[in-house]
DNA sequence: AAAAAATGTGCAAACGTTTGCACTCTTTAA
DNA sequence: TTAAAGAGTGCAAACGTTTGCACATTTTTT
C-alpha cells in the first residue's frame, strides 16, 4: 500500500501539515522534527501523488509537445523529433514532465484542445504545420502559453515561434561556394512559394550581391519533388546555363538526384560542379561525393523552443516573437571546399 | 474562469453528483435532466478536470515512454523513435496519455523511478538499453505494468518484451540472397556477443542450412564498427574466401564501407557482390547501387509494444512473453533480385 | 394486488495534498 | 522591561471529481 502524507504525520506525530511544510520547505520546523519526519518518509517508502499536488496547486507541472501526424516523411519528422530530446531534457531539469500528443483528433475533439481544456498541460509546443486559425485563437483567448517550431505563414502578434535561420542558411551556401573558388551558384528549391524556401531565396540571393557577383531570377529553379522533374531541370541548367559551376539544393534527396544525372553528363564533382544541400541525413557523407551541407542543431533547436515556452509560463516577457537558430557547414567532397575546412 | 461540475449543479438545480454521472454514463439520468445539463455545459463552456479525475479514480490515465539518453546514434534513436508515433496513437485511442522522459537522473532520483513512485503514469515501455537490474525489481515489486523494446541479455520471468525478429531477419536476407543465384553468402556483424546480432547469426546459418550450404564459423567475420576494420575484413574476404559471393551486412553505414571497398578492388555490385544490409536509412536507396535491406516496421513494432502493455494493464494475461516482428525485404540494385520483386 | 426490480436523484465522504489563519513560545529590538 | 518579530506547529477548508448508500417513485414481475 501506498503510504501518504498523513500516514507520516501519524507516525511522527504531528500535523499533515507539517509533514507538508517539510517537504516543500516552506515554513520553518525545528531540526527534531524535520529528521522524524525524514526518517518516517524513508521508512514507510514514501512518496509524494503528484495528482494530488497537481490538483491544489491548480497546475500540471507538465508541457505538451505536438508531433505532425500528417506528416509521414520520415526524415522532417526526424529532424523535428531530434529535438524532441533536447525538449525533454530542459522540461526535466525545470521539473516538468512532457506529454506528447500527435495533432489528430480523438474521439470528437482535437487532441491538442483537449490537452489544454481539460488542463492536461501548462503550456505547448507546436510544429507551425499543426497551426491551424482555431487552435491560434483559442490559445490566444485563454492566454495559454505555447511556442510554435517554424516559421508560420501570416503572423499574429500573439505568437512566439522559432526555426533555424533559413536566410542565413542561404547567405552561409553561397559565401562557402565563393570562398571555394565557384562563381556562378545556383540554386534548386521545390516550392518557392514555402515561407522557408523564401527565406533561403533572400539569403542566397543577398550573399550574391554582397560578393558582387550579379544574379536575376534566373539563378533559382524550382524543381519540385519529382526524380524526373529535377532530372530535366539539372538539363536545362547544362545546356541554357553553360555558366553556372555549383548548386545548392533544398535537400538530400535533391541532391542526390542532382549529382546522379550531373554525374551521367560527364560532370566531374566537385571539379566541374559543386553540390551544397541543406539538412544533414545519416548517410549525407556516404553519398558519392559526400555531401557538403548546411546543417543545423536541432538539439539547440528544441531546447530554445523549451526555454522559451517555460518564459512564457514564468511570464517572463520576450522581446523577440521570433528567434533563429543559425546553420553551419559541414564541407565534404561534393564542393572543392577551401583546405583548412575539409574534413 | 473556468468552469466545474458544480457550477453546472447549480445552474441546472441538481446535484453534482447527477452531473458526474451525466458525464460518466454511470447511472441512468432522465433525458429531462440529461439535456439540461448538456446545455450548461456547452453554455459554461464545460470541461472536466483531468487532475480531480485522476486524484479520486486512483489512475492516471497516462502511459510513459523512456527514450535513451545514452544512445545517441542518430539512426538508433530514429529506429526506435519512430514507433512513438504509433505508440502515441493507441495511447490516444485508448483515451490515454503519453509521458516521455529519458533514462537519466534528475535531482538524485532516476527518472524513471521518479515516474513510477510519484504516480505519473500507469505503465511504462522502456528500450532495453535502459533496463537496470535495479529497475525491473522496483517495477516487479510493485507489480507495475511494463513492456520491454529490444530483447534483454538475460530473461527474469516476470518481463514481457518486443523486439524485430533478427533470426528470421538473418533466414530472409539468406533466402533472398540464394534465391537470387548467390550461392556462398558472408555475415558481417558489429559484435558476434549481442543478443540481436546472436540472433542473425542463428538465422543466417539455420537458411544455409536448409539450403544445403556448409557453413561454418567461418563465414561469420566481426567487422567492428571502425571504417579502417572494416575495410581490412573485405580484403581479407576478397583475398582468404574466393567462394564468396555475396554479404550480408549488420546495418547501413557497414555495408557502405564494404561496398566502397569492394568497388576500389573491382569488384562489380551485384555482379560479381551481392549486398544485403539491416535497417533501411532514408538515403538507403540513393546509395550507389541502391541498397538491398532487411528492413522492420517500426510502427508495427511500438503499435505491439503499446497494446501489450494495455493488456497488462487490464491484467489480460499474454501467454507469449515476447513478440516478435518479423522484418521484410526491400530488393534494391545491390543484389541480383529475382525479376519480378526487382522494385 | 403485492412484491420485486428498475429508474432517477441527493447526501456526504473520500482521494492526498497545500495553505491561510491562529496560536504559543522564544528571541530580538527599543 | 515591554513590544515587536520570528520560530514552530495545528486546525480546517479547499482543489474538482467520483461513488456508496439511501430513498422515493415508477415499472415490471408473479
Amino acid at each position: 500500500m501506498k503510504s501518504t502524507i498523513k500516514d507520516i504525520a501519524r507516525k511522527v506525530g504531528v500535523n499533515p501539515s507539517t509533514v507538508s511544510r517539510v517537504i516543500n520547505g516552506t515554513a520553518s520546523i525545528s531540526n527534531e522534527t524535520k529528521e522524524k519526519i525524514y526518517e518516517a518518509m524513508r521508512e514507510m517508502d514514501y512518496h509524494p501523488n503528484s495528482q494530488a499536488r497537481r490538483l491544489v496547486n491548480g497546475s500540471t507541472f507538465t508541457i505538451g509537445l505536438v508531433i505532425d501526424a500528417g506528416n509521414s516523411d520520415a526524415y522532417s519528422n526526424a529532424f523535428f523529433i531530434s529535438s524532441v530530446s533536447a525538449i525533454e531534457r530542459v522540461t526535466q531539469d525545470r521539473g516538468y514532465n512532457l506529454l506528447i500528443t500527435n495533432s489528430g483528433n480523438c474521439q470528437n475533439q482535437n487532441a491538442v484542445e483537449n490537452l489544454i481544456l481539460e488542463n492536461k498541460v501548462d503550456g505547448v509546443i507546436l510544429p507551425v504545420s499543426d497551426v491551424t486559425d482555431e487552435l491560434i485563437e483559442l490559445l490566444v483567448s485563454k492566454e495559454f502559453p505555447f511556442v510554435i517550431m517554424g516559421e508560420p505563414e501570416k503572423e499574429l502578434n500573439q505568437d512566439y515561434w522559432v526555426d533555424m535561420n533559413n536566410e542565413q542558411g542561404g547567405r552561409l551556401a553561397v559565401q562557402h561556394l565563393i570562398q571555394s573558388g565557384y562563381h556562378c551558384p545556383m540554386l534548386f528549391v521545390e516550392d518557392k512559394a514555402t515561407v522557408f524556401e523564401k527565406n533561403r531565396i533572400q539569403g542566397f540571393q543577398k550573399q550574391l550581391e554582397l560578393s558582387g557577383i550579379e544574379c536575376g531570377e534566373s539563378n533559382i529553379v524550382e524543381c519540385g519533388t519529382d526524380a524526373e522533374q529535377i532530372i530535366a531541370k539539372v538539363n536545362m541548367v547544362l545546356h541554357d546555363f553553360t555558366k553556372v559551376d555549383s548548386i545548392i539544393c533544398t535537400n538530400n534527396i535533391v541532391a542526390f538526384h542532382v549529382i546522379q544525372e550531373l554525374k551521367k553528363g560527364g560532370k566531374r564533382i566537385p571539379e566541374d560542379m559543386g553540390i551544397v544541400a541543406f539538412d544533414n541525413y545519416p548517410l549525407a557523407e556516404y553519398m558519392e561525393p559526400p555531401l557538403t551541407v548546411v546543417d543545423v542543431n536541432t538539439y539547440k533547436l528544441g531546447e530554445l523552443a523549451a526555454n522559451i515556452l517555460f518564459d512564457k509560463m514564468k511570464q517572463i516577457r520576450k522581446d523577440d516573437k521570433k528567434s533563429l537558430i543559425d546553420t553551419q557547414m559541414i564541407v565534404r567532397k561534393s564542393t572543392r571546399g577551401r583546405k583548412e575546412e575539409r574534413q
